[in-house]
RNA sequence: UCCCGAAUAGCUCAGCUGGUUAGAGCAUCUGACUGUUAAUCAGAGGGUCGCUGGUUCGAGCCCAGCUUCGGGAGCCA
């Protein structure tokens, strides 16, 4: 193909009087000579124009929204006010045509569910487009963010035969046909003749797998999709996401603390400098957004003050026991307007208190620490019983407005006696784990590790609120098209 | 899984107390227009009212079930 380039590169030139070559899809051809194209190499567009005394009325007539077009012509500054800069064709050739009877996206505004059910076209549209941009940006500094910092990428499995990562239910891999199910002579479905030779998941979690290395490397992360077969319909919950998780050995929770506030604040600083564009078009986006609504539910942030300020400010870290106190003592609760009051230590924070401490108490990222043990998993650190005799983990949950949980994590627990004591507890069968009770048998070491659910840092970075906007083809219970 | 709401033209929606031929804006098509910015102006075409059943002389509208979608809750990242 003749050479081309890309329209973000053309955007930024002054080589007038020159010759280019364009590619890329027409996005809307105005007044029978002014073409906006874009080839994703920018959510900006290039305005060609053609003289159309020189072309072929039926050539023009194929400049459709949505054809593929590649043309030729010269560099000039724009006699027009909306750009600096624009292509005056002398060729012009369609390469692939778009019927517009047919083509769904039209030169319109179109509802978010709408452009859901045509995922496969809806990159093409601005929001979409940016949205992608930084998904990709932010996923690049993800692996800069822990190679600058001497963490080895681990690429835990996928298939999973440990059923005891306690994240929740699983996707079964398996063979078998169902129409024809091996089974042992109890009836029970009888897994050696299955591929594996026992019974297998997807995973949901690679941690466990992650300390294994960490004990070794010392500081390990994974980056790659997990899966839940949670029967979630919310806007933050996909069945097939996207998670980070880091392991450190030396690290104890403070350390972890530190780490993941210094990760999100490097990523969504990352995402400030090199989706400029991007995010400027999002944050508009969101006021027209806002315009329609009501006074009252508007935000007090636009998106990028709001970027900018969880980068400026530190992030509250209370223990779970001073949060019941705030909740407590706060108007909601006294008011009786919480759907799930808190009376006593020990219940399980809803989704309404987090936001109560997030947006309303402390308005900025919270880190919430020190959990009661009997709500958390087995393998995070209990702490020594506070005065009252109450027993807590050394467990972290990041808040984030909006988004409510974005990281969830803990300083794990290195002693054996102490963990197994734990498994026995919660009805974990210990010798089914015994290559993760390993690493506390042979140089057992304090460590710590975090999970961070990408999709929902994409969320908060785009300022999109629902999570099938942020994932190109999300899964979710009932749909898994495309 | 639970609670609430929705489903009408390609899209976004209106449709009165159940009543004759189901409307608008945008998009599309046709025509006009030589610097437009989601161009503008004029005209035209476009409907199995989600599906199944029920009530009724008569259902887009009422009732039941189902499906899908949206919002919230739970589970969590």
């Amino acid at each position: 193909m003749a050479k081309r380039i890309k329209i973000k590169d053309l955007l930024n030139s002054t080589d007038f009087g020159q010759e280019a070559t364009v590619m890329g899809w027409v996005k809307t051809f105005r007044n029978k000579q002014f073409i906006a194209i874009n080839d994703g190499s920018t959510i900006k567009n290039i305005q060609a124009v053609v003289d159309f005394n020189s072309f072929d009325d039926s050539l023009l007539k194929r400049l459709t929204t949505g054809a593929a077009v590649s043309l030729t012509g010269e560099i000039v500054e724009s006699l027009g006010k909306g750009q600096r800069i624009e292509i005056k064709v002398n060729t012009l050739e369609i390469l692939g045509d778009s019927d517009a009877e047919k083509f769904p996206l039209q030169p319109k505004k179109h509802s978010l569910e709408f452009l859901r059910e045509i995922a496969h076209l809806r990159f093409r549209t601005n929001t979409f487009n940016a949205v992608f941009k930084v998904r990709h940006a932010l996923a690049y500094a993800v692996h800069k963010f822990f190679n600058d910092k001497g963490f080895l990428y681990l690429h835990t499995p996928i298939i999973t035969a440990s059923d005891a990562e306690g994240a929740g239910e699983m996707f079964r891999v398996s063979t078998i046909d169902p129409d024809h199910i091996p089974r042992n002579e109890d009836g029970t479905v009888n897994y050696k003749e299955d591929f594996f030779g026992k019974a297998t998941n997807l995973t949901v979690s690679g941690q466990l797998e992650g300390e294994l290395a960490a004990m070794a490397f010392g500081d390990i992360y994974t980056f790659g999709p997990t899966f839940r077969a949670e029967n979630s319909n919310t806007t933050r919950h996909l069945a097939e996401f996207w998670m980070i998780e880091p392991e450190m050995a030396f690290y104890d929770l403070n350390d972890n603390m530190d780490l993941a506030e210094e990760l999100l604040k490097y990523l969504i600083s990352y995402a400030l400098e090199h989706c400029a564009d991007e995010l400027e078009f999002l944050n508009s986006r969101l006021l027209e957004e806002e315009k329609q609504k009501p006074q009252a539910d508007r935000s007090e942030l636009d998106l990028l003050s709001k970027l900018k300020f969880c980068l400026e400010n530190n992030f509250e870290r209370i223990t779970y026991t001073e949060a019941i106190q705030i909740l407590r003592n706060s108007k909601p609760n006294q008011k009786k307007q919480f759907k799930y009051l808190i009376d006593s230590w020990g219940a399980d924070l809803q989704s309404e208190h987090e936001r109560f401490l997030v947006e309303k108490h402390f308005k900025k990222p919270v880190i919430l620490i020190d959990y009661p043990a009997d709500i958390k998993s087995f393998y995070m650190r209990l702490n020594e019983p506070d005065t009252e005799g109450r027993k807590t983990v050394r467990a972290m949950d990041i808040l984030f407005p909006g988004i409510g949980e974005i990281i969830g994590g803990s300083q794990r627990e290195e002693r054996l006696d102490k963990l197994e004591k734990r498994m026995e507890e919660m009805h974990i069968p210990a010798e089914e784990m015994s290559w993760y009770l390993d690493t506390r048998r042979f140089g057992t070491a304090p460590h710590a590790g975090f999970g961070l659910g990408f999709e929902r840092l994409v969320l908060f970075v785009t300022g999109m609120t629902n999570i099938r906007d942020v994932i190109p083809f999300p899964r979710t219970p009932k749909n898994a098209e495309f």
